[in-house]
DNA sequence: AGCCAGGCAGAGA
DNA sequence: TCTCTGCATGGC
């Protein structure tokens, strides 16, 4: 049992479960809602508090997290194997710890690190955040999850669900989206981003980019290569990098992170973001992106833009003020 | 009604 | 090398 981590079968598994195969893992410091829920993966849907279900790969799943979060259940309707795939997805072999004692620790990071503990980074499929992150150009959160929704409806292929659950669908591969036509793909409602999609697409299928060899390049070339693409920019290929690669010093420079860097490190004056950037990756060090991350979650909490999933049960209490 | 959203590419200076 | 603008769509 490698890095210490339990990976039991729950009895009657795929017995008394309605024909689910269940896990549950043990993990500590993983806040699975905001990970979930921070916009680096747009495929989760919170069905219950607490509760949310997507889709990782070809198979349909559903996670949890136990009170106290010590650790995190799920369950899928496909025979999961060692549960290898979503061990990997989730990240459940990072050591946080050495993560958060790596970033320089000003006011503005505890901050950060004190209101988000847990946040982690997933690992997700290169074509997918790709594909994702290109309809993500000023785009809200939400729409960019409408958007992926959508695509996957119209050119994804039907998985298997539990009963009761509506009709889940893969996140299609580059050569569905390149055989679609712009206008096809425009009825998804992803606007001017389609032709960027489309055109992407096809080099994936044609073999004018190896997504797959991306990992054993430098954080550099990688970036160069992924730039290269029609709609690639520096802020979605560094998406890419850090939330499909495990880049961990890419550093991803949107809106919201370019107000925080200047207001903080930039005493309130403009700066461009190639320059933002390039501060980052060197002042936050080794997990820059990681950094970046809870800079972006904890600005958007604040901001009100992410829903506290822990006032589920009081919301009640809110009612008539 | 106008402004903004996990931007990018192309044009013009 | 810069700055500016168009681009779809939806929420507030």
């Amino acid at each position: 049992m490698k890095g210490g981590w339990a990976a039991t079968p729950v009895a009657g598994d795929a017995q008394g479960n309605g024909g689910l195969h269940r896990v549950w893992f043990g993990v500590r410091d993983y806040a699975l809602s905001a990970t979930l829920d921070s916009g680096q993966a747009f495929r989760w849907e919170e069905t219950a508090p607490g509760v949310w279900e997507g889709v990782v790969g070809r198979r349909w799943v559903r996670v949890w997290q136990g009170e106290g979060g010590d650790g995190i259940g799920a369950e899928t309707v496909e025979e999961p194997g060692d549960w290898s795939w979503l061990r990997a997805y989730l990240g459940l072999d990072e050591a946080l710890d050495g993560v958060l004692a790596s970033f320089p620790m000003d006011a503005a990071m505890a901050e950060a690190v004190e209101a988000c503990r847990g946040l982690r980074l997933l690992r997700q499929d290169p074509w997918e955040c790709l594909a994702s992150f290109l309809l993500s150009s000023t785009k809200q959160i939400p729409q960019i999850r409408d958007g992926v929704r959508r695509l996957s409806e119209a050119f994804g292929e039907v998985l298997r669900v539990p009963g009761g659950v509506g009709r889940v669908h893969t996140f299609p591969g580059p050569g569905a989206l390149a055989g679609a036509t712009e206008g096809a793909l425009r009825e998804c409602r992803i606007g001017f981003r389609a032709k960027y999609l489309k055109a992407t697409a096809e080099v994936v299928r044609d073999g004018g980019i190896a997504l797959e060899g991306l990992g054993g390049l430098s954080l550099g070339a990688a970036r160069d290569c992924l730039m290269a693409l029609p709609g690639v920019g520096p802020k979605i290929a560094d998406c890419v990098l850090l939330f499909a690669y495990g880049f961990r010093r890419a550093f991803p420079v949107d809106v919201w992170v370019m107000k925080v860097l200047q207001e903080t490190y930039f005493r309130g004056r403009r700066a461009r973001p190639e320059r933002l950037r390039r501060f980052s990756e060197d002042y936050f060090g080794p997990n820059a992106g990681y950094a970046q991350q809870y800079l972006f979650h904890h600005v958007r909490m604040r901001a009100g833009r992410v829903t506290d999933r822990r006032g589920f049960g009081k919301r009640k209490e809110d009612h008539g003020h």
